[in-house]
This record gives structure tokens, C-alpha cells and sequence, in this order.
RNA sequence: GCGGCCUUAGCUCAGGUGGUAGAGCGCCAGGUUGUGGUCUUGGAUGUCACGGGUUCGAGUCCCGUAGGUCGCCCCA
């Protein structure tokens, strides 16, 4: 090594082993799961025009002022590498002259966010998130099934544990307007115990006020008013619709009126899937309703309501719960001799027509591959030389108990499903009973489905 | 953008008060030229993150930079 290592830009990670199969196994449940609720995936591009960004979030969110990507193209137009997905969604939707008919339209989608942050355990400056929306539908019906297919999710990968449900509503426009004019009152009055930060956000975004972590501004808060007081009838009977919903839904949830939404297109409902396990980036799924967002794009009154989840912090809590994924066992196909190596060929190419995952080095005598087979964890060798060729056979050997016997080459594939290896043929057992698991569980009435095991 | 801590072999980490590097795991080879994982013998590891400074001498002390990490800001 004489020229240094390059490392991986800052705030951006590699995904290898484990880590992608967690990653992958978040992508692919709430797929599956989205996909149960009626969810239709959509792929937006990973840069958009930066008016895009710069009309849906605020002027004011730091997202907007310090953390995009924006560049200047070559042909000196200035484009954004996307910080979050739901502007994009809402955009194409009016791009594509979706906006018309065929509402609600429920959009699920999975890829890369990008924002210039301090990169932390969970956080980085390209990660990745899913998310769910609802295009169209102003009922509260629709706020209650969009958490509640983000509870699913979270229950299908079994990490709800240690993760709670925490509802507000921000009102509509007037509600809104109220409480803020009362919550600056209140907070001028007793301008002297707020924070700095606090006494910044007063100017700029007073309800930020709400989720401050600073202890004397806490303690502040307990005699601040709270939204409730200030909700239009309007405003009160949507928030009371969500909480039946959810019930009837039976997702567990609870209210906290301080929950606020750092993006500005955001009404009525905000809510936060929150763990105490991860420290400072305790949220793993965050959403609500933005009414106007489709409008702001240049379309028809479109109102919509979503959540994101960080693939990463949902991938962590996988880790944490020793929930990631195995990787699949291989059969090792082992040719001794150049003879046998067109037959194992056939053999190989047999196993992975059925199904099995197959593997065969590319070089080594039988002592080599053998190594090998254990070192990719292989369930079973199948050996193949001169002497099984004569015979027609070949030795079946696992990997786990070191027993093996001669089997007649076309007996192969019922041999290796007999032996029972962990993985290879149990995989494909474990899928169908997975199967009718499913079956029967949406046979019950209870909704959420318990957590499930590893797989 | 702000503050704390960290960075030594592929990995996890030791290296009082400055005297030019070590363990375990892993890796490679042999014991076993048609049998791995166990056992055993031997072997190779390294610009001590990078750049400066102090010193006869720096992994060790000082400054700067980069990356990681924890917290703040913000957010998923």
C-alpha cells in the first residue's frame, strides 16, 4: 500500500453484509406491507429542479438554508439532490397529470435523502428513507390508516418495542394562527428563563419553543397554553375523528401536545414514532398531514398526509433487537479432478434450476474447497470425483454433523431436502409457512399482528 | 454551525512519569498428496489517522487538519 487508502466521503457509508441485509430486510417489509395497505411504489428522481424544495419547505427551516445540496447544472440550471421525498412525490403527481382523477392515490417509496448535516450515529449526510403517502383524501380515516400501516411495518420487523406512538394535532390555519399568537405572548412574558436558542426561535418559529430540550424551557412549557384551547370546532372534531380511528385501528398511541413538525407545509395531524434507544435521533418514523403541499406545486387543493422513516435508525433498532437477517446457506459443489469438473458443472447448475443456492470455487484441490465450503458457511458439500463418476453417485456430505453417503445423482435434490441443513431447503419451508401463517392471521380480527421472530 | 471524547496489525484492543511497537481473533504454511469446522507446530503483518512543533530522542507532550463518536442546533 503506497498510495493512502481514499475513504468514503464524509457522512456517506457503504452498505456490506449484515448491515445491507438489515437495510434490505426494512426496504422489502414495508413493501410488503404498503403494498397490504394498497400502496402503489413510485420512483422520483434523486435531484429535482431546487424550486422544488425551495417553494414546498420554508424559506425559514435549515433544511432549506443550510442543508441542501444545490449545484448549478451545465446548462446553468440550479438543482437539489432531494432531502426528502414527500415535495417530489407531490410534484410528480402534478407533472404527470395525476391530479384528477383516480383519488386518493397511495404512493409507498424507498431510496437515498441527502442533507448537509454533522454526521452522528444514525445520521448522515446520504442516507436513506422509506415513506408512505396519501394523495387526495381530507378525512381523518386516512390520517389513522397511514400511521397505522407505520405501526405495521414496525411490528412486521419486530422492533416496536421500546417505540411509542406520540399524536398532536397542529390545527388548521386559524387554530394555528391563535396559539401562536398566544404562545409568543406567553413566552415574552417570561423572555428572561427562556434559552438563548428559545429566545431565537421565539422570533423565528415559536412553536419550536414546544420541543426544546433545554430543562428550564421544559419547565416553562408546563404553564405554556396548549392547542387544544385554541382548536377551531373545524379543527377539534378532525383531531377527535384521528383518535377513533386509531382505535379502532387498535394502534396504541399518546398525545403529546408538543410534538411539532420541522417542515412547514404541515396541518392537523403530526405525529412521531419515538424510542429510547438511540439516543439523540429517538425518531424513527415521523409524519402528518400537509393540505396545501400539491398546491404549492402548481396543482388543484390536494390534501394529502405521510410519514418518512430513516432506514438507518430503523435498521439500527434490527440490530439492537439481534434481529439482522442470515445470509442464505450454500451447497458447495466439489469436483475432484479436471474430469469431474464438466459433471459438477451440471450438478451446479441443476441445484440453482431448483431452487438451491449453489456454489463452486473456481480453483483448489479437495482440501482447499473444503476450506472454503466452511468458510461460507456452506449446510452441505456434494463431492464429485472419478470414483462417484464411475458410479453414477455423488457423496452428500453436511456440513454441520460431518455425515455423508453416496447418492445417486438424480436423487440429489430429494437427498438434500431429507438431510434438513439450516438454511438452503429450510428457507424455502420457512417461506411456506410463513405463508400460511399470514393466512391465518388475517383470518383474525385483531389487526396488528404479534412481532415476528427472526426468519 | 457549536462543545466534549476518540483514532496503534484485516478486526477488538494493550502500550505508568518521552528511549524508534505487543496480545487475542483472523490470515498464510505444515502435521493429514479424496474431506472442512476441533487440535498442534511454524510464519507474515503496522508510513502508531495526516501535517507541523518541542526534544539528543515522540505512539506517548503541544498546535493544526481529517474522520469517527456523544451532546446541542436541526431532523427520519
Amino acid at each position: 500500500m503506497s498510495t493512502p487508502a481514499l475513504q468514503p466521503a464524509r457522512g456517506t457509508h457503504d452498505l456490506i453484509g449484515d448491515e445491507f441485509r438489515r437495510h434490505q430486510q426494512v426496504i422489502d417489509a414495508a413493501r410488503h406491507i404498503a403494498s397490504l395497505y394498497g400502496f402503489e411504489e413510485w420512483a422520483t428522481p434523486v435531484f429535482e429542479d431546487t424550486r422544488v424544495f425551495s417553494r414546498s419547505l420554508g424559506d425559514t427551516s435549515d433544511v432549506v438554508t443550510k442543508e441542501m445540496y444545490t449545484f448549478t447544472d451545465r446548462g446553468g440550471e440550479s438543482v437539489t439532490l432531494r432531502p426528502e421525498n414527500t415535495a417530489g412525490v407531490c410534484r410528480a403527481l402534478v407533472s404527470n397529470g395525476l391530479t384528477q382523477s383516480n383519488l386518493p392515490r397511495k404512493v409507498f417509496y424507498a431510496g437515498p435523502m441527502f442533507r448537509y448535516e454533522r454526521p452522528q450515529k444514525g445520521r448522515y449526510r446520504q442516507f436513506h428513507q422509506i415513506g408512505i403517502e396519501v394523495l387526495g383524501a381530507a378525512e381523518p380515516l386516512a390520517d389513522a390508516e397511514v400511521i397505522a400501516c407505520g405501526w405495521h411495518i414496525q411490528q412486521e420487523l419486530g422492533i416496536s418495542e421500546g417505540t411509542v406512538l406520540e399524536v398532536n394535532t397542529l390545527g388548521d390555519r386559524p387554530s394555528r394562527e391563535a396559539y401562536r399568537a398566544a404562545l409568543v405572548e406567553y413566552f415574552t412574558a417570561h423572555k428572561d428563563r427562556l434559552s438563548e436558542d428559545s429566545r431565537m426561535r421565539l422570533e423565528k418559529n415559536p412553536l419550536r419553543i414546544l420541543d426544546s430540550k433545554d430543562r428550564n424551557d421544559q419547565a416553562l412549557m408546563a404553564g405554556a397554553p396548549t392547542i387544544h384551547q385554541y382548536l377551531t370546532p373545524e379543527a377539534a372534531a378532525f383531531y377527535d375523528g384521528l383518535r377513533r380511528h386509531l382505535d379502532a385501528f387498535k394502534v396504541p398511541y399518546r398525545e403529546n401536545p408538543r410534538i411539532v413538525r420541522g417542515l412547514d407545509y404541515y396541518n392537523h395531524t403530526a405525529f412521531e414514532f419515538v424510542t429510547d434507544r438511540l439516543g439523540a435521533q429517538g425518531t424513527v418514523m415521523g409524519g402528518g398531514r400537509y393540505d396545501g403541499l400539491v398546491e404549492q406545486m402548481g396543482g388543484p387543493n390536494t390534501p394529502s398526509v405521510g410519514w418518512a422513516a430513516g432506514v438507518e435508525r430503523l435498521s439500527l433498532l434490527l440490530e439492537a433487537a439481534g434481529l439482522t437477517p442470515a445470509a442464505p446457506r450454500a451447497v458447495a459443489v466439489i469436483p475432484v479432478g479436471e474430469a469431474a469438473e464438466a459433471a459438477a458443472i451440471s450438478l451446479l447448475q441443476l441445484l440453482r434450476g431448483a431452487g438451491l443456492v449453489a456454489e463452486m470455487a473456481y480453483r483448489g484441490n479437495l482440501k482447499r474447497r473444503m476450506e472454503r465450503a466452511n468458510r461460507i458457511k456452506a449446510a452441505a458439500a456434494l463431492i464429485l470425483g472419478d470414483d462417484e463418476l464411475a458410479k453414477g453417485v455423488v457423496v452428500v456430505r453436511n456440513l454441520d454433523d460431518g455425515t455423508q453417503a453416496e447418492v445417486p445423482l438424480d436423487g440429489v435434490i430429494a437427498a438434500l431436502a431429507e438431510t434438513e441443513v439450516d438454511g438452503a431447503m429450510e428457507a424455502t419451508l420457512a417461506a411456506q409457512m410463513e405463508g400460511e401463517l399470514e393466512a391465518m392471521m388475517e383470518a383474525e380480527d385483531e389487526a396488528p399482528p404479534p412481532p415476528r421472530k427472526r426468519r
